[in-house]
RNA sequence: GUCUCUGUAGCUUAAUGGAUAGAGUAGCGGUCUUCGGAACCGUUGGUGGAGGUUCGAUUCCUCCCAGAGACACCA
C-alpha cells in the first residue's frame, strides 16, 4: 500500500529528526492540486518544537527518503506536506490489479485472527422486513470484508423463536377463522402466520381472558408441553423454511443457527450461580442484576415466574458462541441501537463471569432503522414492508424500464436494494420511500454493474489480442488528466478496503466503486478505447481491465453479484 | 425526570480536527448518429441556533431548539 509506504518514510524523516513519540496521519487531499496524499504533522508538532510548522515542514521535506514511489514531495501555505505517487507506481499498481493479484492489507481483531459476525436475526413466526434486509447486507458484507483482510469469520444468526410474540400468534392460529390444515403454499402459510398474529397481538391488548390465555400459552412454549407443541414445531419450520428461501435469495449464508428455545434452561443455571456468587441480586421477586455501580442501567435477568429474560438468555447465547468454535476474539453483534442499554449490561455480567474470556471481546455494531417516511413500521398497523414484496416491487420497476430478461432483473433487483443500504453509513437512520429509495440510476447499482457490463463488452471484442503490459513505457508522463484520474483510483482500492474493515463501514467501498465507475464512464465517453494508437490502446485495455475487476471485487465485498450482459 | 444517539441543498445523503463541504435525485440548459445512451457535460441550491477550544470545527466542549431511543420482569 502506498499509503504505508509514505508512512513508513514519513517516519524515518521524523526519526532523523530527532522525533518518535508521534504517529504521524496521511490525508487523502480533496483537491487534486494538493496531491495524492498529504499529512499535516507539521502543524501538530510545530507547538512541541516551538518552531514555525513550515520551517518543520522544510526540514521533514529534505529528510523525507526519496524512492521511485513518489514522484514530488511539496510544502504548502499553512504547512501542509503533500505527496505525488509516480507513475511507475502506478503504473505497477494497475498491473497487479489486472492480474488479480490483489494485496490486501492484514487487518486483525486479535491474535487469533477468529471473528464471529452475529447478523440477521429474523422472530419466527414474524415477517422479513427490509429492517431485516438493511442488517442482512450489513452483515454480509462486513463478513466479506473481514474475511478479505485476513480474518477468520464465523457467520451466525440468532432467532427467536419462543416468546409473548410467537404465543400471539399461536393464539391466533387456534381461532376457527384460520384453516392451519389447508394452508400449503409457504406464501399462504407465511401470510397466514401473519395474519394470526395480528389477531392475537389484537385480543391479548382488547380481551383480559385472552391476555390470560396467551400468558399460558407462553409458559407451555417454554415447558415444550405436548398439548402445543405441534402446532409451535409446524409453525416454526414454516418460518424457517421461509427465512432459508430468504437467505438464498439475498446470497447469505450461516456457519450456525442459533435459537432462543435452545437457551433458557442454561440461561437459568447460569443465573443462579450468579446469584450465589453475587453478582446478581433477587429484587421484587426476580433476578436483577444491580447496574448502579457500574453506571449501568439495573436490568431484570430472570422474572418473577422463574422465566429467564433475553437478559438470562444471553448468558447461555454467549457461553456457545465463546466456546463452540475455540477461541473467538471478536463477537460483533449487529443490531440496532435502541438494545445499547441491553448489550451494555450483558457484556458487563459476562465480563464479570469471565474477564479473559469475554473483556472487549463483544461488539454492538448499532446499525440503524429504516423507518418509512409516513412513520415507524409496526405489524399492527399492517405497514410492515416484507423484504420480497420489496425486491419484487423493484424487479418489476426494473423490467417495466429497461429491456432485460427476468434472471437479470432478479439480481439487479437483489443488488439496488442491497445496495441502497450499503452506500449509507450503519449509523444513518434511513427514511425509507418506496420509489424513491432503492435507486435504479445515479449512485446506485444498476449503474455499477452497467459500467462493468460495458467493459465486459469491450474486452470481449480483443478476443486472442492480448495485453501485454511492458509496453506501456512509452506512455509515462503523458497519461491524459483522466487515465491520470483513473489510474490514481485504481490504486486506492486496497486502501479503501482496509478503511472499511477498520471502521467497519461497508459505504466506504460503495462510495468508492461509484468514483470509480464514474472516471471510468467519463473516460469512456471522452476517449477511443480499442480505436486508440497503438500505445494508447495498451494502457486504455488495462485500465478497463482494472477497472473491471476492481467493480466485481468491490461489489462482491458488499454481497453483489454482477452480470456480463444487461 | 435521567442517560444515549441524531439534526448537512426541496428530497435522500457523504466527509479519520484539515485546504474551495462531496454526491444522487428533482429543476433548468447542453452533448449525441457511439468501443452498449441504464451514458456524458454544465447550472441553480447546504452544515438547526448561540457561544467556546484550536493555526484550522460538519467533526471536540457548553447552553438552547427540534427529533428518535433507552431507563425491571417484552424480544
Amino acid at each position: 500500500m502506498i499509503k504505508n509506504q509514505i508512512l513508513i518514510n514519513l517516519k524515518l524523516a521524523l526519526e532523523k529528526m530527532g522525533v518518535d513519540d508521534v504517529e504521524p496521519e496521511i490525508d487523502y487531499p480533496a483537491n487534486s492540486d494538493f496531491g495524492d496524499y498529504s499529512t499535516s504533522i507539521a502543524l501538530k508538532l510545530s507547538k512541541v518544537l516551538k518552531k514555525n510548522p513550515l520551517a518543520i515542514a522544510e526540514e521533514i521535506s529534505k529528510k523525507f527518503p526519496r524512492n521511485n514511489f513518489i514522484e514530488k514531495v511539496e510544502i504548502v501555505k499553512p504547512g501542509f506536506i503533500n505527496f505525488w505517487v509516480s507513475n511507475v507506481r502506478l503504473i505497477n499498481q494497475l498491473t497487479k490489479t489486472t492480474q488479480d493479484n490483489f494485496t490486501f492489507p492484514e487487518f486483525h481483531l486479535g491474535k487469533n485472527k477468529k471473528v464471529m459476525v452475529e447478523f440477521a436475526h429474523p422472530n419466527t413466526h414474524k415477517l422479513f422486513h427490509i429492517g431485516h434486509l438493511r442488517n442482512i447486507s450489513t452483515g454480509e458484507s462486513i463478513v466479506r470484508i473481514l474475511e478479505t483482510v485476513g480474518n477468520k469469520v464465523v457467520r451466525s444468526n440468532y432467532q427467536g423463536d419462543v416468546g409473548l410474540h410467537i404465543a400471539k400468534c399461536l393464539y391466533g392460529l387456534k381461532s376457527s377463522k384460520f384453516k392451519v390444515q389447508s394452508s400449503k403454499s409457504l406464501k399462504e402459510r407465511i401470510e397466514l402466520i401473519g395474519k394470526a398474529y395480528t389477531e392475537g397481538t389484537r385480543a391479548y391488548e382488547e380481551n383480559p381472558k385472552a391476555k390470560e390465555k396467551i400468558i399460558k400459552i407462553n409458559k407451555m412454549i417454554y415447558d415444550q408441553s405436548p398439548e402445543i407443541k405441534d402446532l409451535w414445531e409446524k409453525t416454526r419450520q414454516w418460518s424457517l423454511d421461509y427465512f432459508n428461501q430468504m437467505y438464498k435469495r439475498v446470497d447469505s449464508r450461516f456457519d450456525r443457527l442459533y435459537f432462543e428455545s435452545e437457551l433458557p434452561r442454561r440461561g437459568i443455571e447460569i443465573c443462579q450461580n450468579l446469584l450465589k456468587k453475587g453478582v446478581l441480586e433477587k429484587s421484587q421477586g426476580a433476578i436483577v442484576f444491580n447496574g448502579k455501580k457500574y453506571g449501568l442501567d439495573t436490568r431484570v435477568f430472570i422474572n418473577s415466574l422463574g422465566l429467564p429474560t433475553y437478559e438470562g438468555k444471553e448468558m447461555a447465547l454467549a457461553e456457545k458462541e465463546f466456546s463452540e468454535f475455540g477461541e473467538i476474539d471478536k463477537n460483533i453483534h449487529c443490531v440496532t441501537p435502541e438494545q445499547s442499554s441491553f448489550f451494555k449490561v450483558t457484556f458487563k455480567v459476562e465480563e464479570l463471569i469471565n474477564e479473559k474470556k469475554y473483556k472487549n471481546r463483544q461488539y454492538h455494531l448499532v446499525y440503524e432503522w429504516v423507518k418509512l417516511k409516513e412513520g415507524k413500521m409496526s405489524s399492527r398497523e399492517g405497514n410492515v414492508i416484507e423484504a420480497n414484496w420489496l425486491i419484487d416491487h423493484i424487479k418489476d420497476k426494473i423490467l417495466k424500464q429497461f429491456k432485460c430478461n427476468k434472471e437479470t432483473a432478479e439480481i439487479l433487483a437483489v443488488a439496488s436494494v442491497k445496495y441502497s443500504f450499503l452506500k449509507n453509513s450503519t449509523q444513518t437512520m434511513i427514511a425509507f420511500d418506496i420509489d424513491e429509495s432503492i435507486a435504479v440510476d445515479g449512485n446506485s447499482a444498476p449503474y455499477l454493474i452497467y459500467t462493468y457490463v460495458r467493459t465486459q463488452s469491450l474486452l470481449k471484442k480483443l478476443k486472442n489480442d492480448n495485453l501485454k503490459d511492458d509496453r506501456l513505457k512509452d506512455c509515462q508522463a503523458k497519461f491524459e488528466k483522466e487515465e491520470s484520474d483513473l489510474l490514481r483510483a485504481i490504486a486506492l482500492f486496497p486502501e479503501i478496503v482496509e478503511k472499511s474493515a477498520k471502521d467497519l463501514a461497508p459505504n466506504h467501498i460503495a462510495n468508492y466503486l461509484y468514483d470509480l465507475a464514474s472516471k471510468y464512464n467519463l473516460f469512456y465517453q471522452k476517449y477511443p478505447i480499442l480505436k486508440a494508437e497503438k500505445e494508447k490502446r495498451e494502457l486504455r485495455l488495462l485500465i478497463t481491465q482494472a477497472t473491471a475487476k476492481i467493480i466485481k471485487k468491490g461489489l462482491y465485498l458488499l454481497g453483489i453479484k454482477t452480470v456480463v450482459r444487461m
